[in-house]
DNA sequence: GCCGAAGCTGCGAAATCCGCAGGCTTCGAT
DNA sequence: ATCGAAGCCTGCGGATTTCGCAGCTTCGGC
């Protein structure tokens, strides 16, 4: 029977026809787009017509499926450095029990520029957020005078970087 | 006495002499450096044209640059994404402690490719690592299977990540 | 059937990338 | 003091890439 190929038919329609995830607002992304991505994480300056190559598109297409993602905000092509050559010689990384509304914590805590990254999470602490400083007094100063002083931080405990082992970007290349 | 700029020309001598920091194998970075790298964190693909202008140099010298930082490793010029949209729907931290070697157990979750991040810190876990996993299968034996069975392992505690509410790679743009 | 949206291709013009030769300065050695 | 090597910059021409656009096809709605 052929109801092997209308399934095929169909799911291929599906993709093509929705762009969008039915649970949030994330786009859908098929299996070119994702072999794009793979090609800018090995290489974000990787000219279009070789990515082309790669995936079996034209450039011209490629150039428009990256300026989608890009508008999207799917994936973002950027230099990422390690902050002790440029100059933060500490890190640490926050555990924060809240009283009231995590998320409103959350939020102020994305609003510090010294705040490269904030999660919220399910197991002892409500809050994760690692910070980036260039001294051992600035970052006393945003866990003592900016983080704890929120009203609703019920406690903290830091984890003050001694030595960073891996970090990597490659989602998706494995 | 002198010895004050005596000191300050030797340092002036060491920085352009010597390319390296003395403490590590960390190469120096000047102001220019700096500068590009932030015109590239702010876009990955920006003109070598475009960022002379913004920095005051040539086009060639931009690229002469930009090819020494790469070669070096000071940054990298990828795509980054929200994992969540290319189908990794469980990401953790997971704090570690360990009895003997750290920097061992720290070296094996590196070599794991679900790790995406690995710190070694100071304060009541010894090593950070931060898991991302398709589903919650692959999560627990990632923890359980991995990295509980590692020698040397005593205990972790595992942060499940909820939301994530902000990720940022502008070191040096503020 | 007809129309609009989405996505791909091909192509020519403009912009960018790339390699290389040459100039300038610093630094160490003779 | 002079010389040579090294490091870094500029300028330039050719190869490559990017960019915008017109046209084609598919698919779903009316």
């Amino acid at each position: 029977m052929h109801s092997e190929a209308v399934a095929s038919r169909s799911a291929e329609h599906r993709d093509s026809r929705d762009p969008r995830d039915s649970r949030n607002g994330t786009p859908h992304l098929d299996a070119v787009s994702l072999a794009i991505i793979e090609q800018l994480q090995q290489d974000g300056r990787r000219p279009y017509a070789a990515i082309g190559k790669a995936v079996g598109l034209s450039e011209a297409a490629v150039r428009q499926r990256v300026q989608k993602l890009l508008d999207q905000g799917v994936m973002q092509i950027v230099a990422v450095t390690d902050p002790l050559t440029v100059g933060f010689r500490r890190q640490a990384m926050v555990g924060i029990n809240v009283e009231g509304d995590v998320e409103a914590i959350a939020d102020a805590l994305t609003d510090m520029a010294e705040v490269e990254y904030v999660v919220m999470t399910a197991g002892s602490f409500d809050i994760l957020a690692e910070i980036v400083c260039e001294d051992d007094d600035h970052l006393l100063d945003v866990i003592n005078k900016r983080i704890r002083a929120q009203p609703g931080v019920r406690s903290t405990e830091s984890f003050v970087y001694l030595k960073l082992k891996k970090q990597t970007y490659m989602w998706g290349t494995r």
